[in-house]
DNA sequence: TTGCTAACTTGACATGGTGTAAACTTGACG
DNA sequence: CGTCAAGTTTACACCATGTCAAGTTAGCAA
């Protein structure tokens, strides 16, 4: 029953996450607020538009998953490699979680600013912990000479894009592990 | 006179052509008549839809920058390296010219499958002038051990994409020169 | 001149999704 | 019993795409 019949809030975002994993991005109010079991004005009493519903399922997912626990266990490491390695498996193993939304999210960025806003910190997070482990790859010398911090950690986030994983795995057919090995490999 | 007033469809395709460019992808049917000097209905009766419109603009630039011609001058190169050289010369300076159109053709990927395979089309083009590249040097052995010739496609592929390409130049501001630097030193 | 036709214009309208507004129901709680 | 919060239903405004029908205009032919 407690499972059954949580917040209506959560109920809502629980039933934008599954569509958006399963339904391509193309998935409406409509479809969400039946899917939640509520009216689609519901959905409004909660979140003020499409947008606001988006970002908020992220968050849902981010606390669900755990997220931050995961990536702070790749700040652990000492040496930089192993950080690089670390830091590799933990966002490789995030992207298909949030994949769903975050299709749907990319998709509104010309037409909503808040979900431009919202993608865009997401990725300079992410691009924030790839500056980090080139600012320690530079420390220990392991960056290849002539390359900038600042160009090593543009390069890394390039390749560990969300768009990058898409293009490889969801198109090209590579598996998951064929990916973060070629990852790590190639940073 | 006749600079001014070439057929009306080719007009239309030029005032898609430079909206695209300058104005985001959120370009209406209504601006595009308006900057071609004709009524909203008028577009409609050269292009049967919107995606059709903007596939139109796309083969449109490859005619007016001859992008074949510049391709095929990649294809003459006798080395593996020297091939590879050419042909991201010859992708790169190709990115720009259709980043505008492509942009408006990607965001409707989700609600219109004409524009979907438009482009999916062009990036199989891509891809296939990659494995061509790939193949060329693994007949040299200069592909890292290991690596076999798709993979080294779907990788260089991903390197250069549409969207990679988006992510350093236009949001981390690289210049042209550092990217294409960058990507033959990678590759 | 008349008349036909192709290209274009004008204006109206259907569709589909988002977001707003207002009035009604229902259950819990003091 | 009253009231407050959370939902429901119904209706509507908005906006872009795409469709339809009737009218205009230039050019060309008989």
């Amino acid at each position: 029953m407690s499972s059954e019949n949580p917040n209506t809030q959560t109920r809502i975002l629980d039933a934008a996450w599954t569509l958006l994993e399963t339904g391509g991005s193309k998935v409406r109010m409509s479809d969400i607020a039946k899917a939640a079991g509520v009216s689609r004005q519901a959905v409004y009493l909660h979140f003020a538009s499409r947008a606001e519903l988006l970002i908020a399922t992220t968050r849902h997912i981010d606390a669900v998953k755990d997220v931050d626990a995961r990536l702070a266990a790749s700040r652990a490491a000492t040496s930089g490699l192993e950080r690089l390695d670390h830091y590799i498996d933990a966002w490789c193993g995030y992207i298909p979680e949030i994949y769903g939304v975050g299709r749907a999210l990319m998709a509104m960025q010309d037409s909503d600013e808040d979900a431009r806003d919202a993608w865009v910190n997401r990725m300079n997070a992410m691009h924030h912990g790839c500056v980090a482990v080139a600012k320690m790859l530079a420390d220990e010398d392991k960056l290849r000479p002539g390359l900038s911090v600042s160009h090593a950690a543009d390069l890394l986030a390039m390749l560990l894009s969300v768009r990058g994983w898409e293009d490889l795995v969801t198109t090209r057919g590579w598996s998951q592990s064929d990916y973060i090995e070629e990852m790590k490999t190639l940073a």
